[in-house]
DNA sequence: CTGCCCCTTGACAACGTTGTCTAAAGACAT
DNA sequence: ATGTCTTTAGACAACGTTGTCAAGGGGCAG
């Protein structure tokens, strides 16, 4: 009588959840033997299991999960925290933890860091404070303090993409440096002199090991290196490549750090009347498909993104079985495509 | 003493949680003490607010959300599930939905349907068992049995992008039918008579919605219709292309209905040696800056992808704080964005 | 008929937190 | 000195679940 007024709203209220008490008193059995029947503890007997059944079906009843977390030791969650959730390589990496999340019964929280570190330990405390069971993330650059303190508390934690500055953590990582440079060599053994680069920021690693790489080429190779960094999306990708274009003795071939860095440079060469092959030459990084129709065709180093998230998940899954597993450090190989706009063919 | 074992492990073992108990020993008070503390519960003397604060910091106490959720009546927590996470509108949905979400305190589970009703029904059922204050989804295609019961019995929803079906929730859609009747007038007004439709499945709203569109212009300017549907991604919808293009008196215009779409469709013409606009006339829907370093530039209808998103959420909160708000049915509109790919400059 | 064991079920505590109520202690007026 | 009020702090229960233990009842052997 006393939730009368509650129970007047049928719809609109938020309604009270059915627990295992309503269960067990719908029932008429106690609460432990409705836990029992749910999570098929075998010594439930038949007449009773089958009433039981019955009760959870006519009540509509929904095992209350935060409860079962908080009194067991894991919350069947997983952190999931994206730099750059823009690009469409990380629509990939979700995708693939997700599936594997799923499988395995485990829900995914999604934070997008926006490359900012500050940001990016707010989210470990969120995530710390949901008592994840394990953190998967493509690290902002910065200072990781949050995080390297939850790594060495043991928190099963996986950097993707890039390792985390400072902290040994595992890592599922793509071999940047040794691509670029094979992707430059490309580029010089068709007899460009005057190659540059655009890449991203270069507090990221990954930008940093791509530059590495190209300057591995261009160094040996002879050529005075040519780039520009911190070219983190379209608009500023476009305007490195205006800049580019704009020095006395001007590149011949173009190499991208990414794929939101592609789309950039070929808005700056429409822009200027310039079509890749025949007035320059341009390779990229692809890690999506949607660039694939592209005209000409890209050529492009491959990275394997749907791998990459794949693998990562069913590291931390394993990481959070054995506590003991030692640190895994998998780099996945890349692969050159060679297609049109390199103008080699 | 006795937990000297656990203690020697100093970084293998899932360590166990600071809780209130531990501060509140440490601090020498009761852990009720500590929880004003926490929750700045103004009733708490200086000094001893202070020691508190102390005891917190050394030990890096963080609050068990878990419980804090079980206790109270909210979660702060939602639920994302995401019909096609493949496609780039999705990012820009989940970018923003994430964002306003973390600007409530809010945390986002993430859910990929894949367009299967089945799927989405098994994330329903395990974000409710999460206890999500409210629900956030792009609906797949299907019968939604579970959702259905949900959104009835009071369960905070917004649908985003398409409708439930069968169930009326609140919604945030764009103006699908008008903007595609809108872009196939363009065609048809520029002397197109052979104007062809290339549509995602038409289980999914949207791609009716679109068909539609195009129809209506159809039907009332006189050509024959001419269609696809099905092509969900962009090896089939390339499929879907070289089809039409095969039909003996093939299109001179194509209508994309998606971005995957038109990725598909310049594949197939890349393919077939046919080059727009110059072959044949290109419209299609944009929702990503990817495709934007296109050449020929796309003529296009623009989606509001992250506004999309951005008043989805903040309806979901409006409701979930709110629960007597009367349904909304927000409807945003599109740009049709004419450039080259079309034909009619 | 008695005792033992097994099978099934329930009572109770605990997970970590917060709401409610009460107790202690000091301030102040009488 | 006594009473009242206010300020501060703690005891206790509760959220919904599961682990531990004990109790009830029936079957079977002695």
């Amino acid at each position: 009588m006393l939730t009368l007024t509650r129970m007047s709203n049928p719809n609109g209220g938020r309604r009270r959840r059915v627990t295992l008490h309503d269960v067990a008193r719908e029932a008429g059995v106690s609460i432990k033997t409705v836990s029992r029947v749910i999570n098929e503890e075998s010594v439930v007997g038949e007449t009773t299991r089958a009433g039981v059944q019955q009760a959870i079906d006519r009540l509509g009843y929904q095992p209350n999960e935060l409860a079962r977390s908080l009194k067991g030791s894991r919350s069947r969650t997983i952190g999931l925290i994206i730099a750059d959730i823009s690009n469409p390589f990380s629509a990939d990496l979700c995708k693939e933890v997700e599936k594997v999340a799923r499988n395995r019964g485990y829900s995914v929280i999604l934070c997008a860091s926006a490359e900012d570190a500050a940001t990016e330990n707010e989210y470990v405390e969120l995530l710390i404070q949901r008592r994840i069971d394990g953190l998967l993330l493509v690290p902002a650059p910065g200072n990781h303090d949050r995080l390297s303190r939850e790594s060495e508390a043991g928190l099963p934690m996986v950097a993707l993409d890039r390792p985390v500055e400072g902290t040994d953590t595992d890592t599922v990582l793509t071999e940047s440096r040794r691509s670029a440079r094979l992707a430059t060599e490309h580029l010089v053994s068709h007899g460009h002199r005057r190659v540059a680069f655009v890449g991203d920021d270069e507090r990221i690693y990954t930008a940093r090991q791509r530059l590495a790489g190209y300057l591995d080429t261009m160094e040996e190779a002879g050529p005075d290196p040519l780039y520009r960094l911190g070219a983190g999306d379209i608009a500023s990708a476009a305007e490195a490549t205006r800049d580019l274009l704009s020095v006395e003795s001007p590149p011949t071939a173009l190499f991208a750090g990414n794929s939101l860095i592609t789309a950039g440079i070929l808005r700056a060469l429409e822009e200027g009347g310039i079509r890749p092959p025949q007035n320059i030459s341009l390779v990229g990084f692809e890690d999506t498909e949607l660039l694939s129709s592209l005209r000409p065709r890209l050529t492009f180093v491959r990275q394997p993104s749907k791998e990459m998230g794949r693998r990562a998940a069913e590291l931390l899954f394993q990481r959070i079985d054995a506590e003991d597993l030692p640190l895994q450090h998998i780099v996945l190989p890349t692969e050159f495509v060679i297609k049109e706009s390199c103008g080699c063919t």
